[in-house]
DNA sequence: CTCGCTGGTGGGACCGTTATCATTGCCGGG
DNA sequence: CCCGGCAATGATAACGGTCCCACCAGCGAG
């Protein structure tokens, strides 16, 4: 086993009996060089089993081709299709991701950015963030787009793309108020100083919201466990509903995961759905699709999301004329209504 | 806002009134330079907002910091907690991981190994990958740990930590058989030249193997769709099997997510589970412990193996000699039949 | 007092690539 | 026949760090 170092950009010149610069431009755009001359250095590259060094072009050309993504987790299925779209996109302007989750841990966010930065990427895309004033302005300091996404804040830093978590929840109420129950219930997660995404606290207040406009009561809204929600948290928090609630008629989750816990639950405790419990979650996660009966949610294109990110970051990082920062974009991709059958007519 | 560039380890310098490498040593290696020094250092540092240029960095000390890490997808909960197991040791290292995924697409593994190769990783780790020919050639050639995942194959290419999928069949098989079953039927997803990962086509000769030992016919083992799999896949090959093999009385799938589909299925057929469809699957995902009845499966301890995987590579990386080539760990996490009440014996 | 050592710091060269400009050879037009 | 222009290639200087060794005080031992 010949334990030589990796073949560099001057021994490829050397084989081929060129110059540093001929070879490197034959990697980078191949057109300018003479065809004879290109079949050499080609022929050198494979003999040699050469690949170039990117962190040593990025040096020099100030282009490092990362953009950086910033999740809470990855086990979560809407974020995986965020990064799935944000990849397809990328992968044609030969952008690599460099992803970063926190865990949903506060004191994780910063040491995760500064990681991040240290490898200069050309964008960086942000989700569910606390954004305070240090990553603020560690963010700002890195002079490159900053996009968040999933979310719409209302004092954004630069551009945004996502939608209403608040609406989310507004929106489920309305559409169960709409059907004529009374006696509403939302299940979320505790939030508190040491937690890092809002969005699950914005989508419970906006229900919140609409039930204090409607005149009733918010004993049913349950927070109960911290994130990253799952099947388990329904399964705790609908236990906690039926002690502080018990009456309640139609249910709320701001995760299809922990809805689908709660139907599970339900169909333990005998329960029938949406008869004795109405259900409805949000994310259309593909499980809701196929339990019985088929859960009622509120779906977000993520996959879409993401792409959308993507070419955002493609446009901002091909124009040559660097955008003002006041020509921020901000975009929002809605959300809908997929009714199924865990949810009746009262 | 200022546009002006990031700063550099030279300004740093220059305002704390030092060289270029007492900066250098305050960020690595605070403890050799003097308090009083440091101090102006570390002010002059956050003065500026200076981040070190990990890629400058490494570029000089040959030590990029990454560990390259190659998927089939992301959206597997089960790959997901390899990721998890693997970042949380080498978040502690200072190892930043790099992840790549192929979506079982068997062109875009050489060209997303590449892509990993240009970032100079200090390691990789596999999933599942076919190493063609110029793939092990460029894995070789990049002359860095090697590290295979998820699998124990015959002919590893250096270090492996995983599990047999072949054992995973046999052990389903012979699970049912136990149980006094004799009319088996399995479903996985098509295996062709075009998928990359025969990890579930392992799973499923492992089960055809043990049926033909004991003299029982095939008939009821379906290959139905392509990888990935979900619930979907469940339904699909359910359906597929009732035309093909109707008397099945106990089935596999080599996936949870299938063995979900399918008992959803049932229900909507108004078949009952056990009694007239017995199910198991494969990989203890959090979903069969939700679903009536709970799914009996195959657990493998994905996290651990990230962890266990995180923490050789850090041995590896850490010790001075590089070990010899024939030192190659194997490591057989194992697995284990987690009996729930998808299958009663017969 | 001198010498050698030690701890703290600095001065270059270098890591592998690309930007930039210079150089070369060739072609066609005046 | 000469010269301007263009296409192909080369030389050199960055890019932002760290490695390696030299330097310099200060201090204890001989």
């Amino acid at each position: 086993m010949k334990s030589t170092r990796r073949p560099t950009i001057r021994e490829v010149a050397q084989l081929a009996g060129v110059s540093r610069m001929t070879v490197s431009r034959v990697v980078s755009d191949p057109d300018v060089v003479l065809p004879a001359t290109r079949d050499r250095v080609n022929r050198a590259i494979a003999d040699l089993g050469y690949v170039p060094d990117k962190a040593a072009g990025g040096l020099s050309s100030r282009r490092t081709g990362f953009v950086a993504l910033m999740l809470p987790t990855l086990t979560n299925a809407n974020f995986a299709s965020v990064a799935h779209g944000l990849t397809e996109v990328l992968r044609g302007s030969d952008y690599d991701l460099l992803i970063a989750y926190t865990d949903y841990d506060l004191g994780e966010e910063e040491r995760q950015l500064r990681n991040l930065l240290a490898r200069r990427p050309e964008a960086i895309v942000l989700t569910g963030a606390s954004h305070s004033r240090e990553i603020a302005r560690l963010l700002l300091a890195a002079n490159i787009p900053i996009l968040e996404i999933a979310d719409l804040p209302h004092r954004p830093i630069e551009h945004v793309i996502g939608f209403s978590n608040h609406e989310v929840g507004r929106t489920a109420a309305r559409y169960l108020l709409d059907r004529g129950f009374t006696r509403l219930g939302a299940i979320g997660a505790v939030y508190d100083g040491s937690v890092l995404d809002h969005r699950g606290e914005e989508r419970i207040r906006g229900f919140e919201e609409e039930l204090r406009r409607s005149g009733l009561p918010t004993t049913g809204v349950i927070r109960h466990g911290i994130a990253p929600l799952s099947y388990d948290h329904g399964v705790g928090a609908l236990q906690e509903l039926q002690r502080r609630a018990p009456d309640t008629q139609a249910l709320f989750a701001v995760s299809d995961l922990s809805a689908v816990g709660v139907v599970m639950e339900c169909q333990r405790q005998g329960l029938r759905v949406p008869d004795d419990l109405s259900i409805m979650g949000f994310g259309n996660f593909e499980i809701g699709r196929e339990i019985n009966p088929p859960l009622t949610t509120i779906n977000v294109d993520f996959h879409g999301l993401g792409s959308q990110t993507g070419r955002l970051i493609v446009d901002l990082l091909g124009s040559a004329t660097p955008p003002a920062r006041e020509a921020a974009h901000r975009v929002d991709v809605g959300l809908a209504v997929i009714e199924r059958n865990t949810v009746r007519p009262a």
